[in-house]
DNA sequence: GGCTCTATTGAACGCATGTTCAATATACTA
DNA sequence: TAGTATATTGAACATGCGTTCAATAGAGCC
């Protein structure tokens, strides 16, 4: 079950971690048994146990090393400049643990250590956006914080329901994008950027001005001035 | 466990796959047992079994019935132009089955009908969307199809995270409009509002023209002789 | 009333799960 | 070298699961 290890120098529990991570990532942490993970680590079921108490703490023990796994990559990622692409950095990459199959999976079953990245990653963008807003890059808005928060579930649902990205236009999100078919990646950032450059016209955003008159104005003709 | 139910008209395997329905858009379809199901529709277990064969089989009695019925107020939303939110004719109505938290559980395990189901939203938004281009309402785009693909997602992706959402900005997704806590609806929909209208500034989109100079360029200045 | 078919129950079965535990091997310590 | 602590195993346990099944109740038909 294991893969190719030539001189594996990581502790028996790091390996444990390692492999209940996979397997997480891979089949979701209710469909996966401990005995599973005990045979893609090559240890006895009792010894998953011993070390790490219970699954629900093994659970826990890869939700805070993912998340600082992320952190990492995070940080390396913003001093490169990477910026909204919060997924950038956490695709697979070959040999590393797939950070963004195991999101997909734990995004949805409510633990509280995804749920203080998924925060984190809002208040990186916050900050990212008002940079920014500030450079006469991005639009202002007069909720930013819910913006942000959009934006970011906005990177992140198409993770969840990467199923369904890859079924509708042929991109897996979750994967390496070195190794990525010619133009699926494009098929999905392509659109993206045009959406984010404006769905709706100024025509519409008159008429919506209209309908809700106390929400503030804002088509292109007036950016310079907002901004 | 049952809801009150003053002359409940409905036949035994009805009530059972609305009692399933319920279950699994609360707790999910893994984690609901046939023995709860049983509990929720006040039957035995084995009932359930001699009514439906098998787990498997009363959930695509559930994926279908929830098709069905998601598709017939979709029909009668179109009809009164709901357009281009696919979640607001099935938001929790009291009394009627959780359509919304039902597709936020199901969307994310692979379920075939859920997959046919998200197709034929794409579809639908691809028609829509096509019909705002023409009118001067929505920009036009090259990829027509991988546009409302993405926006269809990102629609969906929100209801999958709804947890995250209603932490971020106190707004349910799932839950009935009319019960919505002022100002929480519009600190989803007025930011979504917002992004739609333009988040990259003309500038921006200069810049990402100069650095992709295959895709058309596409500014506010353009679009008159592009539409 | 008797007959047949369906509806319904509750107990039982087999299985997979998470966990425990005694037994053994290994490694460090004095 | 003896002793102790840790690592590791494999069997066992209890529990909950989906499902089966014989038994009973009830409804419709002749």
């Amino acid at each position: 079950m294991r893969s190719i290890e030539p001189s594996d120098d990581r502790t028996t529990s790091a390996r444990i971690r390692d492999a209940a991570i996979r397997c997480f990532a891979t089949d979701g942490v209710a469909a996966t048994s401990v005995r599973a993970i005990a045979a893609e680590a090559d240890v006895s079921a009792g010894l998953v146990i011993h070390h790490f108490g219970s699954k629900d703490q093994l659970r826990v023990a890869c939700d805070e090393h993912v998340a600082a796994l992320i952190r990492e990559v995070k940080g390396s990622a913003m001093a490169a400049g990477a910026g909204l692409d919060p997924l950038a950095s956490m695709r697979s990459f070959s040999g590393g643990p797939p950070l963004a199959r195991y999101l997909a999976k734990t995004l949805v079953d409510g633990s509280p250590h995804v749920a203080e990245l998924v925060d984190e990653m809002v208040n990186d963008a916050v900050g990212y956006i008002a940079t920014g807003v500030e450079a006469g890059l991005l639009t202002p808005s007069d909720h930013p914080r819910e913006r942000a928060a959009i934006l970011t579930l906005w990177m992140l649902g198409p993770l969840v329901l990467h199923e369904h990205l890859e079924r509708l236009i042929g991109f897996d999100i979750t994967g390496d994008l070195a190794g990525d078919p010619e133009g699926a990646g494009s098929a999905y950032f392509g659109p993206v950027t045009e959406i984010l450059g404006g769905f709706f016209t100024d025509t519409t955003k008159e008429l919506i001005h209209e309908a809700f008159p106390d929400a503030p104005k804002q088509t292109t003709a007036d950016k310079e001035e907002l901004a």
